[in-house]
DNA sequence: TATTTGAGTGAACGTTCGTTCATTGATATA
DNA sequence: TATATCAATGAACGAACGTTCACTCAAATA
């Protein structure tokens, strides 16, 4: 029982958490610059000076936040690994990546991530290990689907439209949303030689 | 001669744009809220008092530089409009626009402006009338060119690609950039049903 | 049980922020 | 020429910023 977890480390990984969480609400709520410090201390309900025990600067948050999206990327991915007809698997990534691009928190979040990208090297690393982790999963679906076409440059033209789609419809309503999708799927799918 | 331009009225003009321009490369360099009015009277060499005889405030500044973008789309639109035929055009466009969008300044400040839009209705109106003003443009020669599709529909997701690869590629080398260009003609006009 | 550790607090620091304002001087108007 | 207008200045304002600090107290360790 080395890694038993004691009463301190439990309650200082969950506060830890907490923290980053109400950050994240602030984020998507003002942007990173326009939160403060105060802000995200008042929301997790703790003391301004604790936060800091917990975080070195204010730059350290908001490239964990920037990093935490990996983790959803993760579950993207999976349904491109089964045994189904890669048509069908391209189509279950399109529903679930454009349906995570959709939603307006995360999609706040994404342009707020790559506009700090741009011109922090720090964040821009893992908005790119991110998309790179994505490309590699979609490449050996995308070969068998388009085989005429590079398919690195292919599987990236792929994301690029339904991010692209995906974060401009956020705040779309419901039906125009479920249209987009359609014709998402419609668009990328209808080139595919055969299934 | 009613309207002869006084030197008062003239060099007030001509404050006023390199107040804009002084400001648009500060939000470039820094971003939005990181750059203050102080780096952009600076920059402009002027005092920072009289930076607000010619700008109610730093909001309305933002705003015009968000406008602005509007100027640069026109000429890009003008290539859909020749006699030239329907799929020829299409190509000019894509060149044109991705051109336009994997401009690295360009990509920074369209990354800023989106996620400012995110938060202010205003800039969300300047940003949102920018792409229908392409949409507009667009459609009729997607009608003519995928007859099967929603054109509306069909424009946006054209647009989506477009520029979510420009943006992307905007840091990458050129050899890279130019396949992505070659790559994105291909996929955009290969579904083409006959020219 | 005595000692050490580190989470938790909020006042305080120095700096920078957006904005205002009294004042100056050049240009337009009468 | 006398007067009105307005671009231009930079000091000054109060508020907010990120960060530090001395301190308290509960939990872990010996």
């Amino acid at each position: 029982m080395q890694d038993k977890i004691g009463k301190r480390e439990a309650t200082t990984l969950a506060r830890r958490k907490h923290i980053v969480e109400s950050a994240a609400i602030c984020f998507i709520e003002q942007g990173f610059h326009q939160t403060s410090v105060r802000d995200i201390a008042k929301r997790a309900k703790i003391s301004l000076g604790n936060l800091y025990n917990h975080f070195e600067n204010k730059t350290a948050l908001i490239a964990e936040i920037a990093a935490l999206e990996a983790d959803s990327l993760i579950s993207v991915t999976k349904v491109l690994t089964g045994n189904a007809p890669h048509k069908k698997k391209l189509e279950q990534f399109i529903k679930a990546h454009f349906a995570a691009t959709s939603t307006p928190a995360n999609a706040i979040l994404a342009a707020e991530i790559l506009a700090e990208s741009m011109r922090s090297p720090l964040i821009a690393e893992g908005y790119i290990r991110n998309r790179q982790s994505l490309i590699t999963a979609l490449i050996p679906v995308v070969e068998m689907l388009f085989p005429d076409a590079e398919p690195e440059l292919q599987a990236e033209l792929i994301l690029d439209t339904i991010e692209g789609a995906g974060n401009r419809v956020a705040f779309a309503k419901a039906k125009k949303k479920k249209a987009t999708r359609d014709a998402l799927i419609d668009w990328i799918t209808a080139k595919i030689s055969d299934a």
